[in-house]
DNA sequence: TGGTAATAGGGTTAAAATAGTCCTATTTAA
DNA sequence: TTAAATAGGACTATTTTAACCCTATTACCA
């Protein structure tokens, strides 16, 4: 259906929840979930995704909780993307050539390729840096 | 995960392999599954979701089957993605305010939907004529 | 040094979307 | 009038996504 994860949308409103905060600043999920308006704990796997692909860092413990790792001029939305769905795949084959019962006999594979990798072009062309700026207009 | 259906598959092989046949031959749900590898049952469901957005046209009873209804220079793979798979929703709240919590605060909402209409904008950019063409290569 | 507030993450359940099947009606050529 | 095809509603199964639960670990601080 081309439809984004809500997963991915936790994910995108935490980070420019973050970055609105300021780069040195340590925010609870606690506190993001509140705010923002979603479950905590939902929102707290996305969290774990976005930190094991160093986007954000996580402070550990009593007053712990997360900042952003990058500046927000580097973190793109692809990249977000990818940290919390994996590597896109837009048609199944590409996930594994069993999982198209009629891969070897297919046209389409080099045109989806291409697609996805315009798709994933524009993932990337926007920064949380550039979405803020637009955010503000 | 922003992977196309397989239905929305079935239904553009369908329409190359009725391309390829040209514009006038009239073919069976039975020799496309069985010439391309899949279902009958549930190509037959993609052919009727293309049938009603005019892209196939079909013949009915004995010695019917369906033929293009358009010039493949028409028909973009855009259409053949809104016909099976209806107006594309990028996010939850473009199928239905109600269905994103944070509908009211969200600042999103204006990125997604320039994302949105650019992926339109690739798939509307390929035709099944230029398609054809670049598989020959 | 023990209690508490936080992240880390495995495992399970619930809900939704997708894929596939079945059955019956209708159409039409021979 | 029979047979081969589309039309489409209804149902079932499978897969994916979303959500929840529980325990472990970490580290501040009284």
């Amino acid at each position: 259906m081309l439809q984004v994860s809500r997963k991915f949308e936790y994910g995108l409103h935490a980070v420019t929840y973050l970055a609105t905060k300021g780069l040195g600043r340590v925010v609870t999920v606690k506190e993001m979930a509140d705010e923002i308006g979603f479950s905590q704990e939902f929102l707290s796997k996305a969290m774990q995704s976005l930190k094991r692909a160093g986007i954000v860092a996580s402070v550990q413990g009593v007053k712990g909780g997360y900042r952003l790792g990058q500046a927000t001029e580097e973190i793109t939305v692809a990249d977000i993307a990818v940290a919390i769905e994996g590597e896109p795949h837009l048609v199944r084959c590409g996930v594994k050539a069993d999982r198209c019962e009629i891969f070897s006999s297919c046209h389409h594979r080099g045109y989806m390729n291409i697609l996805q990798q315009k798709i994933q072009a524009l993932l990337d062309a926007t920064t949380i840096h550039s979405l803020l700026k637009e955010i503000e207009r």
